[in-house]
DNA sequence: AGAACAATCTGAACGGCGTTCAAATACGAC
DNA sequence: GTCGTATTTGAACGCCGTTCAGATTGTTCT
């Protein structure tokens, strides 16, 4: 532990107070005290905490493609997006405020994201796009790909209205039932075309 | 100008900073000399910033709302969700930071929403309601009502991923086409039962 | 071994933020 | 005019991310 960089055990801590008490509970002091560094040694690591922040949700994101990688491929197309679908809401639900911290972390103006995050982000979207070009042939690839990119964009919607919305709060069953339908509906459309 | 309500000049300070600059670059000390009072005074009229930030969505809902309203109702169930769809759009690339604002600003936990937000909130799903019940009718009242969320959440995550993502920007030409395919997919896989 | 240099770490200090509150001010009733 | 109350003021408080002069550690050369 001793020798284990000060960059890990510093993304370390983050991600537990993270996932413990959500994004904006991080605090450059706690984050010193929990790494065993001083708060100057941060800034020797990381240029800014918000840079911190993406490296906890690089980390974040190649758990939620990990998850979505799940197991193997379903029977049919129909069902793959399906559980596509499933395991989304499964992991958004299970690391709630790792999940929100996706979302909620904004990056300051001219700063990208990493290269690694932009190519999983990638890497997802074509995840779908397979089962999607098996159910309608006669799309393009390119507007398979715009279209996997609207059926993730859809599903994650209803995930986020659903588990953080002003209103009430959703149970994860109704949540459940809403992305079978969204899926199944968004299927039978796309391939009676 | 002078014996307009304080409260109604921070509003409009609030709001204009947002739609200008965004959420983040709101101040307490520019919001007093923009109202032309001092910082202590606006904790005379709101208990908290975030109260004000929230009459600022308040006023955007409504807008949002007027918006979705907008022109008259379409021939068909499946063409009034796409115009739906479109005016949300429309709305969010329109008023881009203020609309924003509606999903960056997180409530302190415990606090609820106002009532009116509330009650625009299931009003704008209500909207959406009609057209899906007529396009379904074996659907049950709750059925539909369900639906009606799904579909706004949808959309939702569709033009929010699509403006904001962290990838590239995608053109708001291409979120139209991609709500445009998705509403017509749900409304064939709806009407299909 | 010790001296000299570079690299790293330290934590008090800085500027900016939301929020508070004792003091000043404005206002109405008589 | 005088008192009592309600409102406004803005300096001050505590907390935040970030900085940087000085202390500490590590490395190289003689």
């Amino acid at each position: 532990m001793r020798h284990q960089d000060l960059a890990s055990r510093l993304v370390d801590a983050a991600e537990a107070t993270v996932a413990a008490h959500g994004l904006a509970e991080l605090r450059a002091r706690d984050l010193a005290r929990a790494a065993g560094c001083s708060v100057g040694a941060i800034y020797g690591v990381f240029p800014t905490l918000d840079a911190l922040v993406m490296a906890v949700n690089d980390r974040t994101l190649a758990a939620l493609q990990a998850a979505l990688d799940g197991p193997r491929r379903a029977r049919s197309p129909a069902k793959e997006l399906a559980r596509f679908a499933a395991a989304y809401l499964d992991f958004a639900a299970t690391h709630r405020n790792r999940w929100a911290a996706l979302f909620e972390h904004r990056l300051a103006p001219g700063q990208s994201v990493t290269p690694e995050y932009a190519a999983r982000q990638v890497a997802m979207f074509a995840r779908v796009a397979g089962p999607i070009a098996a159910l309608a042939p006669s799309l393009s690839a390119e507007a398979a790909a715009l279209w996997a990119r609207t059926l993730f964009s859809a599903v994650h919607g209803v995930v986020q209205l659903g588990l953080e919305g002003r209103l009430e709060i959703v149970p994860v069953s109704v949540v459940e039932r809403q992305l079978r339908e969204l899926v199944a509906a968004i299927a039978a459309g796309l391939s009676a075309r």
